[in-house]
DNA sequence: GAAAATATGTAGCAATCACTACATTTATTT
DNA sequence: AAATAAATGTAGTGATTGCTACATATTTTC
């Protein structure tokens, strides 16, 4: 039953059994026997596909890295409409991160190890998003049209819809202790979007 | 030599130690021996003193909570100056991530165990900050003398602020790579500092 | 259909893990 | 100074860790 079709299944199912294991107990926590067992295989197989426990762990990154970008590039914008574009951009990124907390934990788990593993990753050059540039041409024709001030850099619009958008996922448990309010319901993440899409806009509006 | 005072040193000595060690390594990744011989104690001192590595994980947790409540109820506003508090606030929330960073790191780290050792901790009520009511406080400042607009919530600055400056800090290391920037100069720092000012003040301000 | 390559199964190793039993030393109380 | 309590030191436990040696099964190549 080792069929060409078969083994890939078994490389896949590895790599989404892992992607959840480390999301959930973190690269220690997340034993290599979790993983094998909660892809139904062996871990001699992924030794076998991944080399090490490290091995498996970029390739969870480089594949979540990929996906992020190839869900990115499915976004079709009309920047002729910049507002529009801008409040386009926040709510697939809010709705990315939402749908994908896994994403934000397995950042986290790597910043915890302080870029380790990534520097590692041979394919690391690959990761830097198109986001920046979208954002940098919705922004220029907002200037065009003389709704957007000109003196705003992408990068920081792009770190403010990622840092606001991240933020309310990431630290979802403590903020719901230390705030004592319910984070996760549909009508306070869609308040926290909203607010997002005003603050961005005000930052970006030109200035009367 | 075990006096009573260098008893409590010991005490002292593991918690700092553990501070470090589990916002280097994680909380798997922090083990027993990694903070006993860091604190350059015994494993047997942890277990004296909090019972088991869980415990001694909400203390860390308990005492980090502690002294950022401390270091906040030494910034002394002058809320008739409300723009003036806003950024004394916005500077004072930078400065401390970025000198505090393990803070971050140990939030991360409780995050992704869901908030698991925080629920357990009795201090929990203890833990939500007076932030958000300085900042109401500044509002309503700025609301009277007619420089913000009356209908923005304290928690969502509170929020904007701490998302904004803990994004910067907490992913650092994936940043630099995904931006191919050096995020932590001084320069860095402070320019994005004055951009979370920039974008709060545009959020707060009153509508012409 | 033999040979080679790919894929999988089994069993176990050495190291590390959190934790504890037990003894001993030091400080405090009476 | 005797009794009690607090603090520390030693040596180990069973369980789990990442990983590997070795054998076997299946598929592909020639």
């Amino acid at each position: 039953m080792a069929s060409k079709t078969n083994s890939i299944a078994t490389r896949d199912k590895i790599l989404c059994a892992a992607t959840k294991v480390f999301a959930r107990y973190g690269y220690e926590g997340g034993s290599i026997e979790k993983i094998s067992s909660a892809a139904k295989s062996v871990d001699r197989m992924i030794y076998y596909y991944f080399g090490s426990k490290e091995g498996l762990f970029i390739a969870v990154l480089e594949d979540m890295y990929g996906k992020m970008n190839q869900a990115e590039l499915k976004l079709t914008l009309d920047t002729t409409q910049p507002v529009e574009s801008i409040k386009a951009v926040i709510r697939f990124v809010v709705a990315y991160y939402k749908k994908n907390p896994e994403f934000i934990t397995l950042l986290n788990i790597e910043n915890l190890h302080r870029g380790k593993h990534i520097g590692k990753s041979q394919h690391a050059n690959e990761f830097s998003s198109p986001a920046i540039a979208v954002i940098d041409e919705i922004l220029q024709s907002g200037v065009r049209q003389g709704l957007f001030r000109n003196d705003v850099a992408a990068r920081d619009i792009y770190l403010l819809i990622a840092a606001t958008a991240y933020f309310y996922i990431s630290n979802r448990y403590t903020l719901s202790a230390f705030l004592d309010e319910d984070i996760k319901s549909s009508a306070a993440v869609e308040h926290w979007q909203e607010f997002i899409v005003d603050t961005v806009l005000k930052t970006v509006a030109r200035v009367a």
